[in-house]
DNA sequence: GTAGATTTTTTGAGTAGTCAAAACTTCGGG
DNA sequence: CCCGAAGTTTTGACTACTCAAAAAATCTAC
């Protein structure tokens, strides 16, 4: 079968390091189950068998556990690793914005060839000129260097209460979907005032730049936080 | 054989683009000559036989001429590609001194890495934040959008006439080596004295920071400009 | 101008990652 | 409880890159 031997850790490959990834955030949205084969290749885009002989390749390295047609989950050391490369990506994409003036649009792609070349010491380097930041251009939380991430429970335009929140963090990370959100003021930190819901029609909020409506799983990606506002308070 | 069909050009790999840089090095090196196999295969610490194959596989890509037995040549499609390696390369060097604070002993293993990975946009917005730079921290010239460089044609510290010299360029980038320029004082825009020569003794030069002996393989690798020094001038 | 050394090319094989499609499990419904 | 649908794994094949070692070409020296 597929022997697992003590094993040298020979360099993580970048492919290795985005199915780590991707394991994680599939654990991230379905707390407590173990993740499909067909889940990470739909993440992945790729065939489902590729997913499986993957799975075998991460486990023989010790990364995930994985029991035949019944998914995997990361070991330790996989979750570490997966904690290394989000802390770059992250980092990565907070430098682009900050310091490089690019849009918060356009550097998720960027990030996700970066993250696999970046040392340590250029790693260190941004983290320090950024000032040891704690979340990205999206609301992400950035693990630290020992490899913890803040777990922040912010309810989303669905589920949060009617009334002013602050934007906190947006899941969805494509370009479209995020120039979108720049149009409509929608960003991480603005505050927005949500309406009264219907159980499933859109939300519709007020921001600075007007009244936006967000269909239900557009709605879902955008989490926020309650505005403590004294004059509003009832 | 190896047949050149009119060819798709699907964007090409890391590994293509190192070879590319590797022969329009050699290329420099000894202009004119063709470049054989065997320096590739030096240069990139591969086997020939790895060096020959990689040839055929440009060749149909038409990005060198390749003659069996009788080295290769870059096309003009390769060395533009060269060109645009190089300059991301050098860019990207300079970056990580200027911006990021890195020393220029510890950036040419970074950009090797980086230049394969950054987009037409990062490239754009470093260049801009850099101010349209012409030189790397080594005094190596970037090439420009277009894929233009300035040829430089210093002498060495082998070749130039006692005096007065500002460094100008270092060709050997191996970290211990330009760690040890640091010590010395000879950085590129620093200005240095060339003691008189003995045709195969050592070559002596005082800067700054006093005197310094490099033997005729190190002092090749430093390319000076004289100064025009009207106190010392004859 | 040929023998021996050197260099280059070929051959056969291996690793990492991928796909398409066949074979096999598992699970939900009747 | 068993059957078909859905999901998973296996198989065989392919690309890109690599090495080791055998074979072929070229160069050098006498």
């Amino acid at each position: 079968m597929f022997e697992r031997s003590p094993a040298e850790r020979p360099m993580p490959t970048s492919t290795i390091e985005d199915y780590l990834k991707a394991i994680y955030a599939e654990q991230l949205a379905r707390p407590g189950e173990r993740v499909t084969t067909g889940r990470i290749a739909e993440a992945l885009s790729v065939t489902p068998g590729t997913a499986t002989s993957m799975m075998k390749t991460l486990a023989n390295a010790g990364l995930v556990s994985y029991e035949p047609y019944g998914g995997v989950t990361l070991t330790g050391a996989g979750e570490a690793l997966a904690m290394r490369v989000l802390r770059r990506h992250r980092i990565v994409e907070l430098f682009l914005v900050e310091v490089l003036g690019m849009d918060w649009s356009e550097v998720h792609p960027e990030a996700e060839r970066l993250e696999h070349v970046v040392s340590e010491k250029m790693l260190e380097r941004m983290d320090a000129l950024l000032g040891r930041p704690t979340f990205d251009p999206h609301g992400d939380p950035i693990p630290t260097a020992r490899g913890d991430v803040a777990t922040t429970d912010h309810p989303s335009l669905l589920t949060c209460e009617p009334g002013r929140h602050r934007v906190a963090r947006v899941l969805d990370q494509s370009a479209d979907f995020l120039r979108r959100l720049d149009r409509c003021g929608v960003v991480p930190g603005e505050v927005a005032t949500v309406g009264a819901r219907d159980d499933d029609g859109p939300v519709v909020v007020e921001t600075t730049s007007g009244r936006h409506a967000f269909d239900r799983a557009a709605a879902a990606q955008i989490l926020v936080e309650p505005v403590q506002d004294p004059a509003t308070r009832s």
